[in-house]
DNA sequence: TAGTGGTCTAGACCACTCA
DNA sequence: GAGTGGTCTAGACCACTAG
């Protein structure tokens, strides 16, 4: 007669340690008890809390750093500011990227916002329009949906902040840390509004990527819709 | 003074793994020793030989059944039949994917293809071209090369075989595996051979995707260029 | 020097597969 | 029941960081 609920005191652990970042114990960027301390405060030895933590780095949740302790994982760390953007330039040359924020407004969920983020249709989400430029050019131009009731009060002049990645400011100023996203990739032709803000000739094929992304519990709380201009620059992918 | 080339037991277990998979010493689909004779042979402790296992089988080399043993990962399986390919349709409907090879010629490398392959220019290549086929459908058109002398014999014939993935027909017949791989995605619009093949007239956007696959020890061996059809199909891609 | 993560051991027992 | 991978322990020692 297997057990039908089996579950590891590794894997226990995890859940328990996860429980805790989603409910703000420790915050982006902390450190997290040392592994001995939680061995001790879960009557474990140190390799079943050592598993659990394995774990957890490997899915981005959690930064180990050797002789200094365990911490959570943060968007803003040069490590992961970019982790989600995977345009690269052609010419290796590293690029400077800026945000170029223009628009952010309230509107009411379409239906097909409000089914990938879970809301009703109607419900309220906060809609940002930006461009993203290298070096100064115009090469992605994102439509970015939020669940509204996560982001009072952000507006045009918070997201011109300055230097931080918009997951970066998302995480220290509303708690919402994104954790994974989910890309889906089409060619598609560039309308008139979009190939204006990309200096490209309308009907240029462009790289749309539709975005969904997740924070603690898989709850979608970010659609994005981006277009991206391929003639300078590629969507890199490495599949494992 | 610390030593500059200090490798963990666990790395060089690992090191020697995986440069026996380089030599043939077990074959895809192929039984490994088991835990606990690799670490007596190894005079470690099994703990040891897990640690470096469980590294291989994250990075794919390897597979894990419990109660089983540990097998050296093929693409003659379910499992990563099809793990390169990251299209999907737009109804979630289970699609039956066909290949279909139409040309397999000798030429010269080009220089963006050798410099990608590292050989020489005029060095000789395989050049394939096939439909792939979403329910009859053409939804892919691939441009594929080969470093020839990994695939001496390798005809239309051969490629018609049957049901396999192109992979999995590499690895049995040329013994060799790819291990991981690179893609660089662009929006195009297409040429009239392309949109010929792919029934969709001239000029329409595409997504053009450019792979490199390597083998074992980070040695290119395949460039292809696809050409997807992305209007009831689409690019996914999961970030972690 | 104290504290942290990283490696390694020897051995126990559990869960799974298959003959 | 024999063999395999999966979990867990208690303790040792190493490597790194920082005051």
């Amino acid at each position: 007669m297997p057990s039908p609920t089996f579950s590891p005191l590794y894997r226990q652990i995890k859940d328990f340690l996860i429980r805790s970042l989603e409910v703000g114990e420790w915050g982006p960027g902390d450190a997290i008890p040392s592994e001995g301390e939680l061995a001790t405060r879960f009557s474990v030895s140190q390799g079943t809390v050592r598993k659990a933590i394995d774990e957890m780095a490997a899915e981005n949740l959690l930064v180990r750093r050797q002789g200094k302790g365990t911490f959570v994982a943060t968007h803003d760390d040069p490590r992961s500011f970019y982790r989600f953007l995977r345009l690269v330039s052609d010419d290796g040359t590293v690029t400077h990227t800026v945000s170029d924020p223009f628009s952010c407004e309230l509107q009411s969920a379409t239906p097909e916002v409000a089914s990938v983020l879970g809301l009703q249709v109607g419900d309220r989400v906060l809609c940002v329009e930006r461009l993203l430029r290298f070096n100064g050019e115009p090469v992605v131009f994102d439509q970015i949906y939020l669940v509204a009731d996560l982001f009072a009060g952000l507006s045009l002049e918070k997201l011109r902040g300055g230097e931080r990645s918009l997951y970066s400011l998302f995480e220290s100023d509303f708690g919402v840390r994104m954790i994974n996203a989910e890309e889906h990739l089409r060619a598609v032709a560039a309308d008139p509004y979009s190939a204006g803000l990309l200096g490209v000739p309308e009907g240029s094929p462009l790289l749309l990527v539709e975005r969904t992304a997740y924070t603690y519990g898989n709850k979608p709380v970010e659609w994005r819709r981006g277009l991206y201009c391929t003639r300078q620059h590629y969507y890199r992918n490495d599949l494992g």
